[in-house]
Order: structure tokens, then sequence, then C-alpha cells
DNA sequence: CGCTGCATGTGCGAATTACGCAACACCAGA
DNA sequence: TCTGGTGTTGCGTAATTCGCACATGCAGCG
């Protein structure tokens, strides 16, 4: 192994970013950073400070509590947003998926641990799931983030399920294991994956990977609802229609074609 | 150089930052950020490094590029949006002030000195206007922005004019500080600003503060479209639509009613 | 094929920079 | 008025970061 690569981390930036993404939970303040990052108040209001400078941040004039900038956040997610814009990309697809299904319609990307939902069509029913927009959900417990773990290669799965903290959210999340690993390699055979009641009970989701022109597996496409109407006997039906439609997005992105 | 003692920034965050809104033009290298900022390329690698272990860019196996990750932006976004759901409030007043005026209408809130578009409906004729959310133009030359400016108090207003940059996009830009001082008086009497092709040859803007429970102006609303539909004659017409869904949405979010 | 030019990534010593301490001003509540 | 807490700033120190130098890899080219 070539020599440690990383132990060069800049202790200021990091700081900084913890202080950021602290504030983004709500309003901080000088002496809860300090006490959460286990340094000096004065440290934490010379970050506060400097990302309040930059526009990061915004202080109240008379509660002195630093808040996010909300318009600073748009600013850097519109910029990003334009190199790939997913919204725009999957719309009609999420459209789609939805009207076939009836059900909320998400896509989410991952992003360490977690998936994000970064575009959605709510479903029209009385009753429908809604996620907001930029939520994450832990992988190991959601259609869409089992389709992305199932899409890695089997020695990465491994050490990941291995390592990551599995998290009880209802009494039918997979917490163990060696479980989860057998769990995704029929997630990988059946193309889809299903999250039956494991983050919220009542909630059935299916998802299925999205590919690139390369192949890489890039987001997963899915669906969720009501067990009173993603039911067992119907699940397999509703896996069709979502493979379906991921497959269209998938060559929509340039990826060439594979057989279900 | 002698240590500077009167700066409170924190100078690694400070250059951190900058090397994040970089790579969010698009992706970056050592070499360039630190031709960039004036320092080494080592500093810049070290910095770039710290923020992709953090999740802010990715960095491509072949090229050793960075770039921004989408994901990461989607999210932080995500939790600040949660805030104040801009779209989601005021989805329907746009879709509304589009309605009624034909033309393509957007909100935006203030940012240094831009004003940044975070919702918008697009016209849905086949000449209309289409600014991409997220971007962001000048203050001085644009019609929410002259709107935002108005709402201040006449001092941050006067000393705003005379140290911000008033470049000239058009040749009907307002580039002298006595003459835009004046106008943003007329735009605070009459209660809605104009942008008479001041941006865009061709484009004409009608925009009028947004008030929230405590009366502070934290948005502008209005519309966009060519100067053939938006005509001098029609100009009072449209002003009465934007001012009345104005009003509308301000007392959605809790204003106290003001006479027109 | 070796040479050259240019890039990324890393070890290391010097010293700039950021840190914690201490102090001050301010506020709220007892 | 006093007390305990917070935000904010000055200052000396030492830890952190910085830039230099170098190893390494890669691409073009004579």
């Amino acid at each position: 192994m070539p020599p440690k690569r990383g132990q060069q981390l800049v202790q200021s930036l990091e700081r900084g970013l913890a202080a950021l993404e602290m504030a983004l939970d709500g309003s901080v303040r000088p002496s809860h950073v300090a006490e959460a990052l286990g340094i000096d108040r004065s440290t934490a209001y010379r970050l506060l400070y400097t990302l309040m400078a930059k526009g990061y941040l915004l202080q109240d004039e008379r509660t002195r509590e630093f808040t996010s900038n909300p318009a600073k956040f748009f600013q850097l997610y519109g910029k990003v947003a334009t190199l790939l814009d997913w919204p725009d990309v999957a719309g009609d697809f999420l459209t789609k998926l939805r009207d076939e299904s009836g059900e909320t319609a998400n896509l989410g990307v991952r992003q360490a641990n977690n998936v994000i939902y970064i575009a959605h069509k709510q479903g029209q029913a009385a009753l429908s799931v809604n996620f907001g927009l930029g939520t994450s959900r832990p992988l190991h417990c959601s259609a869409l983030g089992k389709a992305l773990l199932a899409a890695q290669p089997d020695a990465v799965t491994e050490e990941w399920v291995a390592s990551a903290p599995l998290t009880a959210y209802t009494t039918r999340t997979i917490t163990e294991p060696s479980l989860l690993k057998r769990h995704l390699g029929t997630v990988r055979a059946d193309g889809y994956a299903v999250d039956d009641e494991e983050t919220f009970a009542g909630v059935r989701c299916i998802a299925a990977p999205i590919h690139d022109h390369r192949r890489q597996v890039i987001a997963a496409l899915g669906i969720s609802g009501p067990t009173t109407r993603i039911t067992q006997e119907q699940l397999p039906h509703f896996a069709q229609t979502v493979m379906q439609v991921a497959a269209e997005l998938s060559a929509e992105l340039g990826a060439p074609k594979t057989d279900l």
C-alpha cells in the first residue's frame, strides 16, 4: 500500500466546515459551537465571523445568533445544479413513473452513508408519501439506498456492511450485517430493491438503479406509497414499472441497453 | 510581512471557501487554485483535499481534477430550504402572477450586491424570459434588486449607492450614483421598480417588495418580458398586477395590511 | 528509449497563523 | 447591586500551517 494519503487535513478549514454545518441545523452561538467541537469560545467566534464575512452565515443584530444565509446556499446550489440538472433531466420520467404507479416518485443519489432526494413528483392520492427535497435517509433501510448499495462490487459492499452503523428505525429494519449482505445479493439478482416498512411503518418503497453512459450507477429511481396500495401481491407489478422507467431514464443518459 | 493583528478572519477558512467556490465554477486543479489565490500548490492541494474529505468536493480518479459534489450541496440547500420553503410558499403566487401578466414571474432575495433568483414560473409565450434558478444579477440594474434597495433606510441606501460598482450592461443602465439615488426615491414612492432594458436590451422587468410579519422586506416579486409586450403604455397596468400579487404574498407571510 | 516539461502528492523545518487565556462590556435575572 | 453567563477583542505562545524541495507519474517528442 502506498504511503498514507490524507493525514494532511487543514484543521481550521475542518472546524470551519463543522461550524457551518452546525449552523445549518438551526441558529448557533459561539459558546455552543465551542462546546460541541471542544474548542475555545474565541476560536468558535472567529470561525463563525469568517463564515459570516464570506456570506455563508448571517448574524442577528439583537440576539447575536448566527444563522445560515439561505440565499448563499441557493446560489451555491444553483451553480452545481446547472452542471447536471437532475430535476430537468429526470422530470418527465418521474412524472411518468408517478402517473403509471399512482405513487410518489423519487430520485436520489448517494452521499456518504445516506441517500439524498434530489428530485421527486408527489402522488396525487389523498394519502401519499412526501419526502422533502434535499433530505437524507440511511442507505441500509431505504429502497433507493439499497439499490445503490447493491450496484457496488462485492468487496466494497462487504466492507461497508461490516462497518456502517445499521440503525433500526422500525422493527423491520435490517440491522444484522450478514442478513443485509445476503439481502443485497437478492436485490442485485432481482434488479430492484424493496423497503418493506424498514424506515417508516406503513410505507413501502421500490427502487431501481440508474446507469450512465459508462454503465456506472449514479442514482436510483423509485416509488413510495402506503402499504395499503403497494401490497405484497402487487409488488412485482410495481417493480416492473419502476425497472422499466429506470431503464428508460438510463437510456436517456446514454447507458447501453441491458437485458432485464 | 509582519503579522496582521487587525483581522479577525481565519485565513485557512477564507482560502478554503475561496477554493470551494472556484470548484463550483467547474473542475479545478491544485495548480490552478494556487495561482488564482497566490498561494503554494501544496497549500492549495491540502485545502482541496480537506474539502474532499468533508464531502464538498469529489476527485476524478484519472484526471485528478477536483469537482463539486452536487449531492452535498443539495443536502446543504435542503437543510436551509426547509426553514422557509420559498418555492412552496410562493409557487401559487408566481403562477397567478404569470397567468395574469402572461410573462415570466420571478422571486428573488438579496445576497451581497446581487439578487438571487430563488423561484420562478416561466411565461408560456413562444418568446419569454428565462433566468436560471440560483443565478444572480446586480442590484442596481434589475427590477427585483431596485425594489429591494429602495426598501432600505435612506442612510444605508446612500452609503451603498456611493460605494457599489455600478457596472453598465446596456446603454440604459444607471451608472451615476446621484441619479440612482433619486431613481430609488421614485421607486419607493411608486411602490414598484422598473428595469427598463437596463440589464438586457429588449427586456423590461417590474418588481415589488415582499414584507414579512415584521414589515421587513425579505424578497421581491416581479415579472420579466420583451419590450414588445411590456410596453410603456401598459407598464402601469402591469405594475398594478405585480403590486397586487406581491401584497397577497406578503399577507400570506403575515405582513400587516398597507394601503397601496 | 531516454529526455524534458509539467503535473500531483508528500516529508520537513521555519515561522506565520491561529489558538487559548484573560479581560471587558453587556445583559438578564436574582 | 451583584452574579453568572455571553459575545467580543487583545495578546503571547506554540501549534499549525505554509512553502520549499523532492519523489513520482505521465505525456509528448526528438
